[in-house]
RNA sequence: GGGCGUUUAGCUCAGUUGGUUAGAGCAGCUGGCUUACAACCAGCAGGUCGGGGGUUCGAGUCCCUCAGCGCCCACCA
């Protein structure tokens, strides 16, 4: 509600209490009075959008204000986009939903702090990097001072250093840095530039460096050797939240177990190749079948090796034969079996995703039969896990191993999700986050957020639950944020890395693989008493997890940082809900002990008209320009602010149309109204005295009320839907009754309250259209305004005084009803909305026909009417024509 | 397997605590150059609100159940 303490808190009947009060906000901006306006002969929409972007950044309307208190600040952790590549309708969707809120806040007074940032660091960049220029990171060659890319990508990718590569990440996301800029622009988001950031930019290194400087302090990271999810084609560990499944094909395997003195023990498995690395079998511990089993051992096919039968609880009876055969490492289920049951470690598949050579008869792989383990493993070495699981089975058959045929079934695999084939599990040193305690706090943390919508703290919820393991935040990878740490190395030549050695934090960033820890020189680096440094990178979500604190300035501005942090509003999409937004709560959790933000705003996806979600893959993607120059931005983001809050919409160059049908309207329907006001002083709302104009007035304050509502509760779909509608019936009912009053040539009270009337209905509605449609509501606004509307106060239902306690929705309503009536007969008979109307009779109760008497002129004029009767009884409308 | 959402006119969608004959836009059809707007305006037609059951004086709205579609999560041998 209006928060200004001039607006009085006035009841009236038959309408809802006020809301409760509402908190504190930043005192309401001044509404200027309009100067004598200057319509255009033939108003367009060509050409808004530079003219407009190109004065308020000139204007620096949207800078903001930090000078301003917490209370009256608004601040949105927007989502950096990433920089591989172009932007593309969805965001352009989601986006604008934000830009709406931000823009509303702005004329609620608040010093709204809007940064935009660019995710240009991590893995998609590389990516792009190496398609673009036809090159691949080699950590071996060595830099060149002269190096340059290939002119054009050449069909092999040319090897090129770690600098030189990280060099040209840099300068790929520059410029596509400069083309998602300047479609923002074009798309008219309040962003202040000023604040725009970067994730690789020193200052976000700097930030995410400390951020993990802190955790290692207070012991919330670790650095542990554990098996761990690896894609084999970007040779680098892969955290829970990146992985997902994918339905493929495999085959069930009936592998003979041999049991001494018995018959033998049949498994099932779908990845024969990884026999060599068993470790165990096991069965349900209620598992009749196989209780007498338990505590004896049995031994592999082909190598001979005795593995104990154990009992546990994961092994499902109906599965395959009911026993399952554990390996190090085949899946997570292994690894929990590797772990409870405290199992060896036999790992065969590399990083490579090859079989690595084994030494059979070793300590750790012991054998009854180690030359024939041998002969067989060496079937097996070097080979893909694809192709080692063809030849096992042939080796299997041969040695009679193999109980029938393999069976083909469809099974869920976990992929990372840029990967292309499935993950293995390798056993690698990685940095941990401490999450898994922190579990019933960040499901607490979940519930205080206010979620829009609400249902999706769901996904949160069910992600924090489901999570299986801490948070693996190491990627070998280039591009990315480093690890601010070193490990010294002994005199022996070992690693040691229970003692990291840590920069201080002024240091920051650092660089190991360049910089020097303290205390030693470069001439140590690698040698026996020197040190090494750590050859990772962060996660890419380790350093956007601290978007508020990048955006804030954490540490490097306190000032700043004190005055927009926590933030209020979390704008982003549901799908990553278990990257983005869990890992900004839990690095908040850890560091400051609260919520990031306050509020999150969870926008849905746009489909295409099959209901799929777009995507470049099916080559379905618009690019954003093409669009916004196509349709006008006004109609693009009238598009998407028609899609309600976290609700997927399809794309609908249809709705675009009826966007920029709206934004033509209000061109002309100001045109109209404007050009009634020139020439003289524009009457304010006290001048409104005529029945029909009150109850306009009234139904626009209603409007007021309920976009106001609206938009407090992120439902800026709503605000614009109940604008918009009244919008449309102002311009086709009210404007046609008034069109003769307010064209008088006079300072009678009628013409004259239609002209105040029309000048404060225009004030409110464009005002309350600005979020959604800037451009057009800016050029209108500024045919009678000094400054821009998006530095105007939002309306109040007190601008509309006294009307909102005077008028009377009814006498509208009625008069267009029975001016509705004129139109349909003059439709009928098929004669122009001019033709004149000989006599018009209205049969009503006596109550509605009162309705009509103080509207009687207005009514006649807009329906050319010569004689009307009104006459009590039965409710019709007779139009007897000329 | 668990969960969330969704299903209203040919299409895209509103429908806020249950309350007259269920609304809008687009597409369709019929008319109209009307000094704000022909990039426009007016009018018409079009729906057993996914199926079934229940609560109620009254259900698109609340409850149960079934089904379709979409998504999220899951230990996937």
């Amino acid at each position: 509600m209006d928060a200004s303490p001039s607006a009085p808190a006035a009841t009236r009947p038959g309408r809802a209490a006020p809301r409760a009060a509402a908190p504190a906000g930043p005192p309401r901006p001044a509404l200027e009075a309009p100067t004598e306006p200057v319509v255009p002969d033939r108003p367009s929409l060509d050409g808004l959008e530079d003219t407009w972007a190109a004065r308020w950044d000139a204007d620096g309307l949207y800078r903001f204000d930090r000078s301003a208190e917490r209370a009256h600040v608004y601040s949105v952790d927007t989502p950096p986009p990433t920089v591989s590549g172009s932007l593309h309708v969805g965001h352009v969707f989601s986006f604008t939903h934000t830009d709406t809120v931000a823009r509303y806040r702005r004329m609620r007074g608040y010093a709204v702090f809007y940064p935009m940032g660019w995710d240009d660091n991590g893995l998609a960049t590389e990516r792009r990097v190496q398609n673009f220029f036809g090159v691949r990171c080699d950590p071996s060659v060595r830099a060149d001072p002269d190096f340059a890319p290939p002119e054009s990508p050449p069909k092999d990718p040319v090897p090129v250093s770690r600098p030189d590569f990280v060099q040209l990440c840099h300068r790929l996301t520059a410029e596509d840095e400069r083309a998602f800029e300047a479609t923002w622009r074009h798309l008219g988001l309040s962003v202040d530039w000023s604040l725009m950031y970067t994730t690789v930019s020193d200052e976000a290194r700097r930030i995410s460096q400390r951020g993990f400087l802190r955790l290692l302090a207070q012991g919330h990271t670790y650095l542990a050797e554990a098996p761990t999810q690896w894609d084999i084609d970007f040779q680098t560990a892969v955290s829970q939240a990146e992985m997902e499944d994918r339905e493929i094909s495999g085959a069930y395997h009936r592998l003979r177990f041999g049991r001494d003195g018995h018959e033998a023990l049949e498994i099932e498995t779908t990845r024969p190749e990884l026999l060599p690395a068993c470790v165990a079998v096991v069965a349900h511990p209620d598992d009749a079948r196989y209780a007498p089993l338990f505590g004896t051992s049995v031994t592999t096919p082909l190598f001979s090796v005795r593995v104990p039968v154990l009992a546990h609880p994961l092994a499902d009876p109906d599965k395959g034969s009911g026993v399952a055969m554990v390996c190090t490492f085949g899946d997570v289920t292994d690894v929990t079996w590797w772990r409870e049951l405290q199992l060896p470690t036999r790992t065969l598949v590399g990083r490579n995703g090859r079989l690595h050579p084994v030494a059979w008869g070793d300590p750790g792989w012991e054998s009854d039969d180690a030359a024939g383990a041998r002969a067989a493993y060496g079937e097996l070495e070097g080979r893909s896990v694809t192709q080692a699981r063809k030849r096992i089975v042939e080796l299997l058959a041969e040695a009679g191993a193999l109980v029938g045929e393999p069976r083909t079934i469809t099974h869920p695999v976990k992929f990372y999700e840029r990967g292309e084939r499935p993950l293995e599990i390798v056993s690698s040193r990685q940095w941990y986050v401490r999450t898994m305690p922190l579990r019933p706090r960040l499901l607490e943390r979940g519930r205080e957020l206010r979620w829009h919508p609400p249902h999706m703290v769901h996904r949160y919820e069910s992600w924090v639950e489901g999570l299986n393991g801490d948070w693996n935040i190491s990627r070998q990878r280039f591009f990315g944020v480093p690890f601010p740490v070193w490990y010294p190395v002994d005199g022996e030549g070992e690693v040691d890395y229970e003692r990291p050695l840590v920069p201080v934090e002024a240091r920051l960033p650092v660089d190991p693989s360049d910089d020097v820890p303290d205390g030693y020189r470069q001439d140590q680096r690698g040698i026996p008493g020197g040190f090494v440094g750590d050859p990772d990178v962060m996660d890419t979500w380790a350093t956007s997890s601290l978007t508020p604190q990048i955006a804030g300035r954490w540490e490097d501005d306190p000032d700043l940082f004190g005055r927009v942090f926590p933030m209020d509003l979390r704008p982003q999409s549901h799908e990553i809900i278990r990257t983005w937004l869990f890992s900004t709560v839990v690095r908040s959790e850890l560091e400051h002990g609260v919520l990031p933000w306050s509020d999150v705003a969870i926008s849905g996806w746009v489909l295409d008209p099959d209901r799929k979600k777009m995507s470049k893959s099916k080559g379905n993607v618009v690019t954003p320009m093409a669009l916004l120059e196509q349709h006008g931005t006004d109609a693009v983001r009238y598009w998407a602010a028609c899609g309600r809050p976290g609700v997927d919409t399809a794309f609908d160059e249809a709705q675009m149309k009826v966007g920029r049908r709206l934004a033509i309207k209000v061109l002309n329907a100001s045109k109209f109204a404007l050009g009634r006001l020139a020439g003289a002083p524009i009457p304010d709302a006290g001048a409104v005295v005529a029945p029909l104009d009150l109850a306009m007035l009234s139904g626009l304050a209603a409007v007021v009320e309920d976009a106001t509502s609206a938009f407090e509760a992120y439902d800026y779909a709503r605000a614009l839907e109940r604008t918009e509608t009244f919008f449309w019936s102002f311009c086709d009912d009210y404007l046609e009754l008034v069109k003769t009053r307010a064209y008088e040539d006079s300072f009678a009270p009628g013409p004259v309250s239609a002209r105040a009337a029309l000048a404060v209905a225009l004030s409110v509605q464009l005002r309350l259209l600005a979020p959604f449609v800037p451009f057009v509501t800016e050029e209108v606004w500024s045919w009678w305004h000094e400054g821009s509307i998006h530095r105007a106060p939002w309306p109040g239902v007190d601008e509309l005084s006294p009307a909102q306690h005077q008028g009377d929705v009814a006498v509208l309503d009625m008069v267009a009803s029975v001016l509705g009536a004129v139109r349909k007969a003059k439709a009928d008979a098929q004669v122009s909305m001019r033709a004149p109307v000989a006599t018009l009779s209205v049969l009503d109760s006596p109550e509605r026909l009162a309705l009509l008497r103080q509207a009687e002129p207005d009514l006649c004029d807009a329906g050319g009417v010569a004689e009307l009767v009104l006459r009590e009884g039965a409710p019709e409308v007779i139009v007897d024509l000329a």
